[in-house]
DNA sequence: CGCAAGTTTGACGCTGCTCAATCACTGTGG
DNA sequence: CCACAGTGATTGAGCAGCGTCAAACTTGCG
């Protein structure tokens, strides 16, 4: 969304001291009170929650440039958890110096409030992915959010791949499969010249296939609505 | 969340003119522009997806009292459709009048955006319910929140049952499965002693066994910290 | 080199889907 | 007042997508 030179400049003051943490660690887990807003800026983490049995479902993934819950502290509580794919740079930064600043730059509070609507409608869109679509077709269209998701943050190599760190457990746990399944699925899908994925890297060789399968229609991530408006102003928040 | 005396005569005001839409109308389609917040002020309406096969997914149940949509005005245009169950009571709030309220009162604004994110939590809560959990349980989790819902805008009757215009088709919809599935778990469940279901109403019998089926734990309606903050003032937004 | 984590494979079975028919309820018009 | 239609509920038979279990294989890494 467009924002000013000063407000630019707020939300570098906010990501000043990111951390390094370690892969596989997690940030802050379902039941605690929720004290940090965290920017991710390198690595992925993902939302997620545990059921009694041991059964896990991922409700989402966070790539460089995603806030984790930027209004959260409004709740007493965590209702979900959010856990580290690969290690990563997080900045942390207090609620109340974010709702200071919320409270001093309308525009940034609206940007911020964007980025939570989309989370929503991903949301939205995961669950007819795992409500309505098979194997095949919730594999393709997830692989073809992340690559729009991807390719809005400018992380697309030139070979046309990006970093994908997921193991097919955790594909599996954002599809509602098995990984035995889901390993099959994949097989397929790699006979069918649609994808190459392995060692954490996903390349797509035939985007308008994929994308066919999936019935994949990236509107509800908004982004060329968000491209429109930024346009305008030649400043954008990636959120 | 607690108001004052001014924020809730606002808020009757704007709800002064509700209209009565027949059941089985859409509010809003998917693409179209939202220029209208509805209020749900009697009846069901819920959120829903199609997809180009047909099948649908539905993302959500709007009950009296909820909103629909409080900044999806920020969009251009809608990513899923709104229906209505039954006959409905909707006040429809245009956008900008909403903005201004929104400018004005600072209290109701952060009200409704609490309720965007026990929306956002909810919908976490069903994802999990859709990914993880079988027939049986996707049924009892989703009986156990209407229940809570219900109770907290006090529309359970004395006998504890309450209205419930679901057909097993919409239920089917709601949890990724088939109608005729539906059908036999939920003979299953009357068998067992859990609940009364049909004519439009629920009855649950068994409410700890049911709970316990589910595995359902109300804390993503986060009703209980509302009450708590409410308590303190005596006033409630409902939403 | 050897472990740990992740991937792949096979055999088998169950949950939930498909198709299709029948039944029950409600509102309608003659 | 009743035949009729439409919608939703119920039932049955057959089947397939996906799960389970378990073992083997591959890869990264200390």
């Amino acid at each position: 969304m467009p924002l000013g030179d000063e407000e630019v400049q707020v939300l570098e003051s906010l990501s000043r001291n990111p951390k390094t943490y370690a892969a596989n660690r997690d940030l802050i887990r379902e039941g605690r009170k929720p004290e940090h807003v965290f920017l991710v800026m390198s690595g992925w983490a993902y939302r997620y929650k545990l059921l009694p049995n041991g059964n896990r479902q991922i409700l989402a993934y966070l790539i460089p440039g995603d806030l984790c819950d930027v209004h959260i502290f409004l709740f007493d509580e965590m209702d979900h958890s959010i856990g580290l794919l690969s290690e990563a740079q997080v900045a942390a930064i207090p609620s109340d110096e974010m709702l200071e600043v919320m409270e001093r730059f309308p525009k940034i509070e609206r940007a911020l409030w964007w980025s939570t609507l989309v989370d929503e409608a991903t949301l939205r869109e995961w669950l007819l992915n795992v409500g309505q679509r098979d194997a095949y077709e919730r594999l393709a269209h997830l692989f073809c959010e992340m690559e729009v998701r991807m390719e809005a943050v400018g992380l697309i190599k030139p070979d046309g791949s990006f970093d994908f760190p997921l193991t097919q457990i955790e594909l599996a746990d954002t599809t509602g499969l098995t990984s035995v399944h889901v390993n099959r699925t994949l097989q397929r899908m790699r006979r069918d010249k649609l994808i190459e994925f392995g060692q954490q890297r996903m390349r797509i060789l035939d985007f308008p296939g994929l994308r066919g399968v999936g019935q994949f229609n990236p509107n509800y991530l908004h982004v060329e609505e968000k491209r429109a408006r930024s346009r305008s102003s030649g400043v954008e928040l990636r959120v």
